[in-house]
DNA sequence: GTCTGGTTCTTGGTATACAATAGCCCAGGA
DNA sequence: TCCTGGGCTATTGTATACCAAGAACCAGAC
């Protein structure tokens, strides 16, 4: 049966240039390996305009915002540069996350309701038996979902989105660190005890598990990792 | 003894337009009362523009930052608008601001030197018989510098950081509710019980003081502050 | 070979013109 | 009087041209 009111497209997409080629240039970012010896580390703002067919006016604002969140810095008169994060700030961010998220945990268990905690476990379902090493990949997805859900769960919303800022960040090192199998087992482990503690409302145990499992991250990084400086 | 070596101003002082424009504009919006009935939130570039004599690139520069920054809003075609926060997103900032001063006085207790921490005793001497009535004022300013130290002395340097971001929107609040004497009173007693805490190394104390005390802030302005929407 | 001085060329900063569109106002008709 | 339609205005988005600063390079002198 077909309506016999007129449909419309709900809503037309609010595109706009700037937003586009920061997202672009962000995901250009985020996804490629800063790290690497031979990474090309300087944007051109002439060069970008050119490739994207348009004037740098919104490429500057683009550049703008990178730069506020840290991911870019611009040097005048030398150019736009990608930020390599130092060891140090990397555990800088870990700890503020580890601050955000026990708090976060603190406030599930006084406010969530039991439906948002209860799906807090269905994430790992999948991974009861130990195939954790099977589905690696799967798990670092979950393991994401987990400590994003965590933040949502928490109904604080400037939460989610202070932790999501730094997240930025993190999502190459995270997928590095996290893919070793010895951690990936523990970390499972971890995230059941601290939904157990969500569950039974037990405040002060979830926000130290939460806030001692993040800061394990801190320390497993600083003891291993060696691609930073 | 004059010096054998030439001596030179050690730096220049960067001087930039959209630079300077931000910190007028952002000067300009944080001293406002914003939550006034007849406040003008309207902002507007040309005539910006016109009133500072450049252009208006940088005052577009300057505004995309207060916009990243959540103090101002641009609606496309329609105009620059500066943003009234609404209660939640102020309890929602003391909330986060909490999870981050609790994690600092952690880190304080197990990083700071003893003389750090005898600097933060030092900041209420003058008001240790109960004078704090007869300099308010003082007090205030104070207390500011309290909460700044409690994040510096952390060690993190992403803590203050992220905390500095949330500071931004909360002077006016701030301003008013700590000039209510019975607040103020209390509030020393609780910042001194945090010293002691830090003083002992008593980590969990330090860390639930802290977190009650910015806690004590979200619950009064959710009783008493009537001014936001 | 090395240092010094200047010249060039890159690059971000600024100004300005033009485009697009949301909101407002007014006229005209029912 | 009320509604509707169009055009006018206000305001930001985008493109482009020009400028100034300084980094890099090169040549010449010692």
């Amino acid at each position: 049966m077909l309506p016999n009111k007129l449909q419309v497209k709900p809503i037309e997409s609010t595109f706009s240039l700037k937003e586009h080629i920061y997202e672009t240039l962000h995901n250009g970012i985020t996804s490629m390996n800063i790290y690497a010896d031979d990474a090309q580390l300087k944007l051109d703002e002439r060069q970008l305009s050119e490739q994207l067919g348009i004037s740098r006016t919104p490429i500057r604002e683009a550049l703008a915002r990178l730069e506020q969140e840290g991911l870019v810095t611009v040097i005048p008169r030398r150019g736009v540069f990608i930020v390599r994060k130092s060891r140090k700030e990397i555990l800088e961010m870990i700890t503020v996350w580890a601050a955000l998220e026990s708090m976060a945990a603190r406030l599930i268990t006084l406010n969530a309701s039991d439906e948002g905690i209860a799906s807090l476990r269905k994430l790992f379902t999948s991974f009861e038996n130990g195939q954790v090493q099977a589905h690696i990949d799967e798990y670092s997805d979950r393991n994401i979902e987990f400590h994003q859900s965590i933040l949502e769960l928490s109904g604080c919303a400037l939460l989610k989105e202070t932790a999501d800022r730094l997240f930025i960040h993190m999502k190459g090192i995270r997928a590095r660190t996290i893919s070793e199998q010895d951690r990936a087992k523990r970390s499972i482990i971890d995230h059941l005890h601290i939904i157990e503690a969500l569950e039974a409302r037990d405040t002060e145990l979830a926000e130290r598990l939460a806030r001692e499992h993040t800061l394990n991250l801190a320390a497993h990084i600083e003891a291993h990792v060696d691609y930073l400086d």
